[in-house]
DNA sequence: TGTACATCAGTGAACGCGCGTTCACTGATGTAC
DNA sequence: TGTACATCAGTGAACGCGCGTTCACTGATGTAC
């Protein structure tokens, strides 16, 4: 639709549409491919083969762009954990799919998964919401389900048994990403399955 | 001792001696103030009443001194750890003021915390070797007192049980640290007793 | 269908900034005689 | 104790760098008649 002009001409025009999505796309493969750190509006521009000055026609700021990547990947996290739990029956087998679901993902998309996390670069009063409403979620819901936690009627146990339950999956996903566990877990041993272990420890 | 000459001018010379000293420990109040990003070996320099070139004849680069910083503070953690299970008896007594304290010196030294766990910034292959070796050795030894993880005589058993235990702890201080546990946990319930709560939730 | 005009998404040069690091230097400290 | 010299921890000016952001501009797109 519109490209079929010069098909062999990989040189785009963005007039009016696409450059805003060909940012975000040129920041994600950045992210993936360099890191946070690398990540800087010049040279997303670069890659999308635009001048320095066009992304602020789409963002305010870098730190808009940073938000909308974070805003994205946390929508895919809260997909994935919804596809996660769909063939389950019982609340310990959702709770463990989920929590394996959220290792996964933070191992096969470290980049996304830790600037979800990042409240410093201007995204901090954006993403802590939608990630308590997303994630915390999903997570909450399934909690719920526990016969354990509907008995006791405080929404104190609801709580603290959620928070439990994410401490751990996100605590085994930073450990893993930031360096500590590199040592301890090697190649023989299935990243999936000491995520089943270890989420096997908790039910409610 | 050498400082008793000019006691009213707080002008001193560094020459020979303390400027390594000075400088880390400007850093660190640094660190604390304005965080990492805000860490610059010229700022720190600045602050310490000294030249941007005067760093140099301490550290080798930038990367140098967080690295040194990093390790202090390991050692800190590492220290507090062990004072915390000090007076306990039982291996679960151990194992939740472990939890407690590790959560707690988290909350309190946010920024101390944080660049222990960031392999970014030329840190990478310094910090994970001491980092294993303290903080998971004083757990792994904790966790090697329990009954059923001496019975079983397999290492994977322990050292499953010493991640599940790191995780669940590490999770929740990240959880706290980055934002979106704060929504959550409100002043009325103190940070103290939900480090309790949650580490109440594992024995082995 | 054709022309005149407004809109607006791009360009690309320029800005100021603070950074990490280097380097020739200087002056205080420590050492040998 | 005094002098000559080596050492080395500081200075401060300078470097190149890439960044985020701004701005006057231009040329393509969309709209009114």
């Amino acid at each position: 639709m519109g490209t079929a002009k010069k098909p062999a001409k990989k040189k785009e025009t963005y007039h009016h549409g696409n450059l805003r999505e060909a940012l975000l796309e040129s920041a994600l493969v950045l992210l993936k491919e360099a890191g946070l750190e690398a990540l800087t509006l010049r040279e997303v521009a670069r890659r999308a083969g635009v001048s320095p000055g066009a992304p602020y026609h789409h963002f305010k700021d870098k730190a808009e762009l940073i938000q909308a990547l974070a805003q994205r990947s946390l929508e895919t996290l809260d997909r994935i954990s919804r596809e996660a739990i769909q063939d389950k029956s019982t609340p310990s087998e959702k709770l463990h799919a989920l929590g394996v679901a959220y290792v996964m993902y933070a191992v096969e998309h470290p980049a996304e998964f830790r600037i979800m996390f990042r409240p410093e670069l201007g995204l901090l009063p954006v993403v802590p919401d939608p990630a308590t409403a997303l994630v915390f979620g999903v997570l909450i819901e399934v909690i719920r389900e526990f016969p354990s936690i509907k008995k006791a009627q405080q929404l104190t146990v609801t709580i603290d048994a959620t928070i439990t339950a994410w401490s751990l999956v996100h605590g085994l996903a930073v450990l893993l990403l930031d360096g500590p566990l590199q040592r301890i877990v090697t190649d023989k041993r299935d990243i999936e399955t000491l995520a089943k272990e270890v989420t096997a420890r908790v039910t409610f």
